[in-house]
DNA sequence: GTTTAACCCTGCACGC
DNA sequence: TGCGTGCAGGGTTAAA
């Protein structure tokens, strides 16, 4: 999941489960669930902090997000590849890989799935988010308003690497993962392996404008579900932004814009899809 | 500073 | 049919 998922979700949470009070909260017995909160030493500690209190508002960081709890605590939630937050009721089953179930005083409950575990849920006081390393050490969130495309120039020039890795490092932009990375490079018509202190001015702007752009769009189709990678929202839903894709998992296909086919490249042990036609 | 690979984990596609 | 293998990916970490 990366920002336009992640941020999704933000919204249905914030228009479904803010003022909302967790009667209980559950890690479920297996260990995987321990794996989801492990910052925590033991169940207890986690759940304690959460049963019998208030949703009171949703932020989103890059790819987490916050939910603050009216204790002053707040619920720090990383969704990794596989995890996903689902409403339901207590006549509708678990879905198997539930980790962490918070029951609501009226209004059913919000399950957390993760069928793989690289998710992570974590409690902390709002006044220790700033030592969280993890949030610490996030860069510019790049729908954030003081993300201007002079401050990311600077930025992109002080790095001498490839575009892809660098847009992927959550310490140097934070959100984009290996979907919307190769997208934004289309629409900003440069390669994955352009290296980021070679662009013109004109190409920093191209980019910077991509990024927005595409997110932007991305969120307003609902994210990406993929075949093999279901996300759905809040409610189980999926998005539509996968029909919206130009270059990721369409090897062999016909390049959208000039028709030439869509190449995918390992960079890394990871894969990249681009047009050699139109991106330079 | 940059780059690469390995690791965490499960489900699924694939080939034999 | 059924098994083993490889791959997918977000992020961290160690090593080159």
């Amino acid at each position: 999941m990366e920002l336009p998922e992640v941020e999704v979700m933000r919204r249905d949470l914030d228009r479904d489960v803010v003022g909302r009070k967790i009667a209980t909260a559950e890690v479920r017995p297996s260990k995987n669930a321990m794996r989801t909160i492990r910052r925590h030493d033991k169940r207890k500690d986690f759940t304690s902090r959460l049963a019998g209190h208030k949703i009171s508002k949703t932020d989103r960081r890059g790819k987490y997000v916050l939910l603050s709890l009216d204790s002053g605590d707040v619920l720090v939630v990383h969704f990794g590849m596989s995890g996903q937050f689902l409403r339901g009721n207590k006549r509708t089953a678990l879905p198997a890989h539930t980790q962490v179930v918070l029951t609501f005083n009226q209004g059913g409950d919000l399950r957390f799935v993760d069928p793989r575990t690289f998710g992570e849920m974590f409690v902390t006081a709002s006044d220790e988010l700033g030592k969280v390393k993890e949030l610490q050490h996030l860069a510019i969130d790049p729908l954030d308003h003081v993300f201007t495309w002079q401050a990311f120039g600077n930025t992109l020039a002080e790095h001498a690497t490839k575009l892809k890795p660098l847009l992927m490092d959550q310490k140097f932009i934070s959100g984009l993962g290996n979907i919307y990375s190769d997208e934004v490079l289309f629409h900003a018509g440069l390669r994955y392996d352009r290296m980021s202190d070679s662009l013109s001015s004109q190409e920093v702007r191209r980019l910077y404008r991509a990024i927005q752009e595409t997110l932007q769009d991305a969120i307003r189709f609902r994210g990406t579900t993929l075949d093999d990678e279901a996300y759905v929202d809040l409610f189980g839903k999926p998005g539509e932004y996968q029909n919206e894709l130009k270059v990721y998992g369409r090897t062999g296909q016909p390049c959208r814009r000039c028709r030439s086919p869509i190449v995918m490249v390992k960079l890394s042990g990871r894969s990249a899809y681009l047009c050699p036609q139109c991106q330079s």
